[in-house]
DNA sequence: AGCACGCCGACT
DNA sequence: GTCGGCGTGCTC
């Protein structure tokens, strides 16, 4: 009986724009559901897909079967079909893209072509008369079928013809196969008794103890018996052939396991709390609205937001809480588990893909009603969204910054508009562009002036750098006053935060005989010594060169290790005070599941007394023992060409340096700084937020930044460096016949500040208008005529609107 | 993306 | 003459 769910709209997960008209069948219908995943044939090839509507084909054509239906529900919302549409849109991406990227990963089913042995191909190596290419082939497949284009991508590549001459002979054959999702559903049995009398016989000792432990314990998962009665190993089966247990199979949810979280009470709020938590409460039934919650670090902004989620349910809706990758890796989620216990879910990067998957299908099946999770949270397939908290809100991380570069927070305010949400911004130092919408009325603005215990903000004492550069080694950076305000906070028993924006040993190795920096070979970058594991190491490509290398250029031996990382750090810290506990956090000593919180507990329990750190010491934790934070350089990200180098220093600098104090006792900044007389330094030293907002809008206005103008960066990339020149000359040459007269300016092509990585040189055209969509017109129509040009086949061209960083 | 079709250079 | 290189176009 054909009805309105007789077709699907199905969009593949290919960077294709679809959707494909699907028949459903009978037997999927119960299962089939906008958002649901499905199996379909897809040319000669089987993909996943997702279904976005139910609709007939739009002209008489020929409509293939959807294959199967993958999950106990749908995975998206009806409702979050418009905002993948808008994605699309505005990142000028396909819809393809946009499901696959806002979906948990490793959900795709594909099938692709594998080559597997025969028997007859198997005898055919022992034959000596077998070329040796062949045998070498037929080594490769050995036992297992391997995918076909593992073998023609393989080094030194397999030739197609090989694989065709031994198809020919028979020995391998090459058929289609379904590779598994990473994530799915995960399955166990359980075991039930059944009801009704016993048989006289069969009913030995050992078999009637497994039916009374079911009848005591209820249904049971099989390998939860077989470990509290071992004895179920071998009773199970006959009882349940003699029709006195019944198995079923039930889906089990793999949670993270963690530290058993013990429910809070609310504090009482501030005045002030409360007066922020009255005015967004009383949005949260009268639709969309963006609030922007400007509070200085230690005013109790997560109580506000919890007390607004809180709000949110009462009135029957739900909510999303959006934080920083790093404040969930340490654990600032625990502060809401213990406020909504079974209530909330949990995303982020630390679980794996079943885990993850059993989070998602929990939101989906309405059995959670607020989500905490980082960047790709704004996904989460809720209903009923009554709030949208982005945790501070400037933070880069909410940008994605590979493959659909899309930005969570302005995908909040997106998804809350189209869903009558609200949305809450909240940071200690809101971006410049979230600063100006609330001053044009865009956003409400809503504050929180005090810290809940009323401390001051720390003092902050400037160092000039300039002063000590002649000091040898590491001593340019420890200098004379950090190590003795350093003397002095340790002589008090209190700890010391040590603030560094680069890991490893040493970021700028040099041969000692000519000077020549040690680069990385596939990166036009510096490789960083890392004294760990005793080698060069890249950050861009993670390319490994043991400790003892050579310089390219003149062959020494001798590497000069300039530069000074966290490691360096650390081991002049442990050498100037040697009887103090050290601990260093970035990127490689938390890099293992666990470890960070073993760093964490170990300043808690003041077992360290000297933490040095990367960026990822800046956020979430609360430590009342910290008196003292050194930031060891300022300037580091200062000078970077971008426009926003200096409001990333500002945040930056006003965030760590709010990590000094949080207790009882006064905290105290030294900041070290080449130009203490910088603008943007000068406002950080002064808490003097005003005077930098000011200031930085006044130059982002002269010099047509944004929030003045949009800004689209085109990124080209290629491996031949001449041959990405030539396209990025192409592409701009195509986007300037198709510059309209005013509004928008083109800049570039230029090369990318990073020339080359992963052994791609890379080239950029910056477009500058105030209309987003006459660039993006622009953009489509040059990229159109630029795939039309022949030549430039391998050339990847990848589209960043609203770039973060311009790297 | 991946797979087929089709059009040109170099090897039997 | 064929084989196989890759540029072009399509997938409900
Ligand atoms: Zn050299
Ligand atoms: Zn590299």
């Amino acid at each position: 009986m054909p009805d309105a769910t007789c077709y699907a709209q199905v969009t593949v997960t290919l960077p294709l724009s679809g959707p494909y008209t699907y028949l459903v069948p009978d037997h999927l219908r119960p299962h089939a559901a906008v958002g649901s995943r499905v199996l379909v044939p897809f040319g000669r090839r089987t993909v996943t897909g997702y279904i976005t509507a139910f609709a007939p084909p739009s002209k008489k054509m020929r409509v293939k079967k959807i294959i199967d239906t993958l999950d106990p529900c749908p995975l998206f919302t009806p409702g979050m079909v418009p905002l993948f549409q808008w994605i699309a849109d505005y990142y000028i991406a396909p819809m393809g893209d946009v499901i696959k990227t806002a979906l948990p990963g490793g959900l795709n089913v594909v099938d692709r072509q594998v080559v597997s042995l025969t028997t007859s191909g198997t005898r055919a190596a022992d034959d000596p008369a077998c070329p040796e290419a062949e045998k070498e082939l037929i080594d490769i497949l050995g036992s297992t079928p391997v995918p076909l284009k593992q073998l023609l991508d393989s080094e030194p590549p397999i030739p197609r013809s090989l694989i065709k001459v031994l198809e020919n002979k028979g020995w391998v054959t090459v058929t289609r196969e379904l590779s598994t999702a990473r994530a799915r559903a995960k399955m166990e049995t359980v075991a039930e008794a059944a009801a009704g009398p016993l048989p006289k016989k069969g009913v030995t000792e050992k078999r009637q103890l497994l039916l009374d432990f079911l009848r005591v314990h209820g249904p049971t998962a099989r390998a939860d018996l077989n470990r509290k009665l071992p004895s179920a190993k071998s009773t199970l089966g006959p009882m349940v052939e003699m029709g006195l247990i019944h198995l079923s199979e039930d889906r089990v949810e793999r949670s993270p396991l963690g530290e058993e979280i013990v429910p809070d009470t609310p504090p009482s709020l501030t005045d002030e709390q409360q007066q922020v938590v009255s005015t967004v409460s009383a949005q949260l039934t009268s639709g969309y609205a963006t609030f922007l919650l400007k509070g200085v670090t230690g005013s109790g902004k997560t109580e506000v937001y919890m007390r607004l989620v809180e709000d949110a349910l009462a009135a029957g809706k739900t909510a999303v809480v959006l934080v920083p990758e790093i404040a969930l890796i340490a654990q600032t989620d625990r502060r809401f588990k213990a406020r909504f216990g079974d209530r909330i879910a949990v995303l982020h990067s630390g679980l794996s893909d079943g885990e993850r998957y059993d989070q998602w299908v929990k939101i989906a099946e309405k059995r959670v009603s607020v989500v905490i999770g980082a960047r790709s949270a704004i996904f989460a397939p809720l209903t009923d969204i009554g709030l949208i908290v982005v945790d501070e809100e400037h933070d880069g991380s909410y940008k994605q910054e590979s493959g659909l570069r899309y930005n969570a927070r302005d995908l909040a305010a997106v998804r809350a508009r189209m869903e009558g949400a609200v949305v809450l911004l909240g940071s200690a130092t809101p971006s410049i562009q979230s600063a100006w919408n609330a001053r044009t009325g865009k956003f409400k603005e809503v504050l929180l002036t005090k810290r809940v215990n009323q401390k001051p903000m720390p003092e902050i004492e400037v160092v000039d750098l300039k002063k000590y550069k002649d000091l040898p080694g590491i001593h340019t950076f420890l200098t004379p006053r950090l190590v003795e305000a350093m003397t002095q906070t340790l002589d008090r028993d209190e700890q010391v935060l040590l603030f560094l924006n680069r890991r490893g040993f040493s970021g700028a190795p040099i041969c000692a005989h000519c000077g020549e920096p040690l680069k990385c070979r596939h990166c036009d970058v510096s490789m960083t010594f890392h004294k760990g594991v005793n080698a060069f190491r890249c950050h861009i490509c993670g390319y490994f060169e043991p400790a003892k290398t050579h310089c390219r250029i003149c062959n020494g031996h001798k590497i000069k290790l300039l530069g000074s990382g966290t490691e360096k750090v650390e081991e002049a810290v442990k050498d100037i005070f040697p009887h103090k506990n050290v601990a260093r956090m970035d990127q490689d000593t938390t890099a293992r599941r666990g470890s960070l919180l073993k760093i964490l507990k170990g300043v808690r329990e003041k077992q360290v007394d000297i933490v040095v750190g990367t960026q990822m010491i800046a956020k979430g934790h609360d430590f009342p023992d910290i008196t003292l934070v050194g930031v060891i350089c300022a300037d580091t990200a200062l000078n970077l060409p971008d426009f926003r180098a200096g409001e990333r220093t500002f945040q930056l600098l006003a965030q760590v340096a709010g990590r000094a104090g949080r207790g009882d006792k006064p905290g105290r900044v030294i900041l070290q700084t080449y130009v203490p007389d910088h603008f943007t330094i000068g406002c950080a030293v002064d808490h003097d937020a005003d005077a930098f907002y000011t200031q930085e809008t006044s130059f982002r206005r002269a010099l047509a930044y944004p929030p003045f103008t949009r800004i689209i960066l085109v990124r080209i990339a290629d491996k031949n460096s001449g041959r990405c020149r030539t396209a990025a000359q192409k592409l701009s040459g195509l986007l300037w016949e198709r510059r309209p007269d005013q509004g928008i300016a083109i800049m570039g092509p230029a090369e990318a500040p990073l020339t080359r990585a992963m052994n791609r040189y890379r080239w950029q055209i910056l477009l500058k208008g105030e209309s987003p969509s006459a660039m993006k017109k622009m953009i489509t129509d040059a990229l159109a005529a630029f795939r039309k040009e022949g030549g430039f086949s391998g050339v990847s061209i990848s589209i960043d609107v609203d770039p973060y960083a311009l790297g």
